[in-house]
RNA sequence: GGGCGGUUAGCUCAGAUGGUUAGAGCGCUGCGUUGACAUCGCAGAGGUCACUGGUUCGAAUCCAGUAUCGCCCACCA
């Protein structure tokens, strides 16, 4: 063989770490990330959900990035204009909490610098982060279009939020209002309902007693006992609430009782709210302090006391507790409660406890006054956020993938309450309303220099949007909206949105509510956000735990990926669990993927070394017949996977396209056909040359949405040897196409068998523990595929250490001992040393009864009248053919076993 | 209280529209340094597909129910 080119001295292993980068800056500098705008094309667009600023990524970012870029490398590899628009979330709360620990590092708080200065300083945060995220991206191999990067707090997304916000004000669907929030006394800021997490804890619940207050205003002997966990809140109790079909406190209604320590009068009311079986079917009423109080409150027209400050102390209202931490006034309550015989008894209760998503402290229930969207409000007759977003699902141009999180999605929709947007934190948009002195309100997308109603000096609200308002606008605002731009024009809206599921709350309905509104000009299919949105799940760790910071089980995606390679991490986590399904974490697995880089690094090596410095042509089908039984049988192999890859994709079933591929490249290109090939080449066949470059080829495309750098190196090394019209790169290269030029089922049953009878071949090798050395005589007793045999017999010399012979099926032997195996029509005789009779027949007793077993099995189903009738035609075929084979297989074990 | 998902080999998991003896990786057993690869090769052991009943010619797959684990939703004083 002449001396091969440079590039060919691929090392005998594969180095992630010396391709990766390389790789990665050939694909930037070729622009291949940036689409073109072509008219006459359909795009694929995709967003891609924006990472955090807080940090750096982690594994589920990894499998997003996994996600989304076999999904976009496939499309661009279909020859579509493909666009993936990369970004970062300002993650208001999120970063803020940052921020204000690394603060607290230094012994300050926000207070200390002051607003100003406190932006100033996440800003930096966020310079520094954003430009790490996105190399951590790099460094996984996502091709996302970085030139259109884009920030939750820049500019253009500003606008965006601005204009939203204030076409939703002009809608009336968003006011200003007193409501019950939640609110993180940590945080000291109100949080929607989706960012309170509830867990179950073990507490007590405190029967008190209410005296009541008679005629003159004098307690009588006589009391009401109410049930609370939360005794402390009782100092702002305006009332007590019973059923108004519970009998037992009839004459109570419309009296007074006395709030024990507080003496303050209140009214017992009746309201249906009540469940008399629960404690003692009597409730104190908390309007300040409880959402069901605070209704009951509401229609009893009882008074509202709010007895906490901010940071959930008690304040002047809480008497002589005002100043104590509810914990302290909690235990102090109770001791006077007792003292004072007021505490009937304490029982055991389990309770859900809200807690603060992002800092895990107990939220309380507050009555505030803040901004809300009104979701489930018609703007337009039939036409609401809410609705609109449910039904886009429901009529299908909003697809969920998979299908069973439609149902999660909609239940969630159809029992939706306002949304509460304003939060009292300092980093993120600030909602554009301003106020002057004279009571002016000016709600508009610029900043106003005066009041435009009075010209007096404004003041800005100075609470910030919650952040999902301005990520619930990605898909638009990303691509330019407000502004009529060319990118919004052609790639809106987007394709495939992808995201874990336990953001759909949070994210997907809210741009799906937000893309309906305001891209609504473009009629019901123009303006959903995206046309399809999948669901992943999540990557737990070894145990099965969700991996948290808290829990200190969070692992860098590049730090795996420095060990492993990134196509390896790609791999692992794609091929790991099926689309939805949460998957454990393991070392494992990505060792494996690692070896499978590793494998087809060294399949390449094999071709590269036996195809030299030639150019071959591919294989023509027209010249079919010219080709070998092997060579046909993976041609034939490799367009059925190009069918099935095709169709994998379509369903969005990465995991079992990958190890689809992965299958057909090790167990049936390398373990086959590659070692099929070397007696060939050896021989000075050069034939089998251009399959091996043409079935690597189409290998390396099918795997390249999965394993991009591993690839795109061994595309390039093997590029110039295949005499086509290939691209520059193989990150746009076609993604392999079938047609029906190849297939040949003819080719893969005769292959079949050959292979069959070669592991048979070896089965008896090594049960009869013949030398490795050893290279036996082996006579292929063969019916009808003798030619097949015939045909691949130096290939079975070859992979099986045999010297075979194809003999009629009566041939007689020589004598001598012999290691005997039926497969299907065909009897392998393998001649031995020596053998051992009675383990022979213990063998060959077990696969006659396997055999009797199975040809019983389909005896039964055929001789079934109603199958006959019923069932396709192949089926039944396929089934009368392997019954015909063991029914041979039958004869042949009883002649031997008689033989014996 | 509603809803959803899992239960398949020792472990981690695939099995999209029901179809011939249920698969992979890891682990395990035996053999192997044959010129692509020991991050490898060859061979092998290992499964009542959680349970019960049903539909069907045929069920891991569809239906009903049970058990068990997990998740989500819900204003459980």
């Amino acid at each position: 063989m002449t001396s091969a080119p440079a590039r060919k001295d691929l090392p005998p292993a594969y180095e992630p770490a010396s391709v990766e980068s390389r790789i990665y800056e050939i694909w930037e500098r070729g622009g291949y990330f940036r689409p073109r705008v072509d008219p006459n094309q359909t795009p694929y667009t995709i967003i891609m959900p924006p990472p955090n600023v807080t940090g750096e990524l982690h594994l589920g970012h990894g499998l997003e990035d996994a996600i989304t870029d076999a999904l976009v490398r496939w499309h661009r590899m279909q020859g579509e204009p493909t666009l993936w628009v990369p970004g970062e979330d300002h993650a208001g709360i999120a970063t803020q909490n940052v921020i204000e620990r690394e603060l607290a590092k230094e012994g300050l708080s926000r207070h200390d610098l002051g607003r100003d200065a406190f932006l100033e300083r996440t800003w930096m945060w966020v310079r520094k982060y954003r430009s790490r995220i996105a190399d951590q991206h790099r460094k996984l191999g996502a091709s996302a279009d970085w030139s259109r990067d884009v920030f939750t707090m820049d500019g253009t997304i500003v606008k965006a939020v601005r204009t939203t916000f204030v076409n939703l004000y002009k809608d009336g669907l968003i006011y200003r209002g007193l409501r019950m929030i939640n609110w993180c006394p940590r945080c000291e800021t109100a949080l929607s309902d989706l960012e309170v997490d509830y867990e179950e804890e073990a507490a007590k619940l405190y029967f008190i007693r209410y005296p009541v207050v008679g005629e003159g205003g004098m307690p009588l002997p006589d009391y009401v006992v109410v049930a609370t966990t939360r005794p402390e809140t009782m100092v702002a109790d305006t009332g007590v609430a019973v059923n108004p079909s519970d009998d037992r406190y009839e004459e109570r209604v419309g009296r007074m009782l006395l709030l024990p320590l507080i003496g303050r009068e209140i009214p017992v009311v009746a309201d249906d709210a009540v469940k008399p079986e629960f404690g003692t079917g009597a409730v104190k009423v908390t309007p300040g302090h409880d959402p069901n109080d605070w209704d009951i409150g509401q229609r009893h027209n009882l008074p509202v006391i709010v007895a906490l400050d901010r940071k959930a102390a008690m304040n002047d209202e809480a008497g002589p507790y005002a100043g104590m931490s509810s914990e302290e006034a909690r235990a102090r309550i109770l001791r006077d409660l007792e003292e004072g015989g007021f505490l009937d008894h304490v029982e055991d209760h389990t309770h859900s406890v809200g807690k603060c998503s992002r800092c895990n402290t107990v939220v309380e229930p507050i009555p505030s006054e803040q901004w809300w969207v009104a979701v489930t409000k018609e703007y337009a007759p039939g036409r609401s956020l809410a609705g609109d977003a449910a039904e886009a699902v429901r009529d299908g141009r909003i697809r969920i993938v998979p299908q069973r999180f439609e149902k999660v999605y909609l239940a969630w929709l159809d029992n939706i309450r306002d949304w509460c947007i304003s939060r009292q934190l300092w980093w993120g948009h600030q909602i554009p309303v301003w106020y002057c002195p004279n009571g002016h309100t000016t709600v508009q997308v610029e900043d106003p220099p005066a009041c435009p109603d009075c010209g007096a000096v404004v003041r800005q609200d100075e609470d910030v949007l919650d952040t999902w308002f301005s990520s619930g606008l990605a898909p638009h605002a990303d691509l330019g909206w407000p502004n009529d731009t060319a990118d919004l024009s052609y790639f809106y809206p987007t394709s495939d949105m992808q995201m874990g599921y336990d953001i759909m709350f949070f994210w997907c309905a809210r741009m799906v509510m937000f893309g309906l509104y305001n891209m609504r000009d473009r009629g019901p299919a123009g303006a959903v956000p995206f046309r399809t949105v999948l669901f992943h799940g999540l990557i737990r760790d070894v145990q099965g735990e969700k991996m948290t910071k808290t829990r200190g089980n969070v692992l860098d995606p590049l730090v795996v990926a420095a060990k492993y390679g990134a196509d390896a991490f790609r791999f692992a986590v794609l091929s790991g669990a099926s689309m939805g399904a949460d998957q454990k974490y393991t070392e494992e697995r990505l060792a494996a993927a690692r070896n499978f880089a590793n494998k087809l690094w060294n399949t390449a090596r094999f071709v590269l070394l036996k195809v030299g410095d030639r150019r071959v042509r591919r294989p023509h089908p027209a010249d079919r017949e010219t080709y070998a039984l092997e060579d046909r049988w993976i041609l034939s192999r490799l367009e059925q996977l190009e069918v099935d890859i095709d169709s994998l994709f379509r369903a969005y079933q990465l995991g079992e396209a990958a190890r689809q591929i992965e299958d057909f490249l090790w167990n049936e290109f390398c373990d086959w056909y590659i070692e099929m090939t070397k007696v060939r080449l050896t021989a000075g066949d050069e034939r089998p040359l251009a399959v091996l470059a043409h079935v690597l080829d189409r290998g390396l495309r099918l795997l390249h949405p999965f394993m991009p750098f591993v690839t795109e190196e061994l595309w390039q090394a093997l590029r110039d040897h295949i005499d086509d019209d290939m691209a520059p790169a193989l990150i746009v290269a076609w993604f392999p196409k079938s047609g029906a030029n190849w297939k040949d089922a003819a080719a893969e049953a005769s292959m079949e068998h050959v292979i069959e009878v070669n592991r048979a071949i070896r089965n008896i090798r090594a049960e009869k523990k013949l030398d490795a050395g050893a290279r036996p005589r082996v006579y292929l007793r063969a019916n009808g595929h003798a030619p097949a045999l015939l045909e691949t017999l130096p290939a079975t010399a070859f992979t099986s250490r045999v010297e075979p012979e194809v003999v009629a099926p009566a041939a007689t032997l020589p004598q001598g001992e012999y290691g005997f195996a039926r497969v299907g029509e065909t009897e392998v005789v393998v001649s031995l040393p020596a053998v051992d009779a009675g383990v022979e027949r213990a063998r060959l007793e077990k696969d006659l009864a396997d055999a009797n077993a199975h040809a019983e099995r389909l005896e039964k189903q055929l001789s079934n009248p109603q199958f006959r009738a019923k069932a396709p035609a192949n089926v039944v075929a396929g089934m009368e053919s392997t019954l015909a084979e063991t029914r041979a297989r039958v004869t042949g074990l009883k002649e031997r076993l008689a033989q014996l």
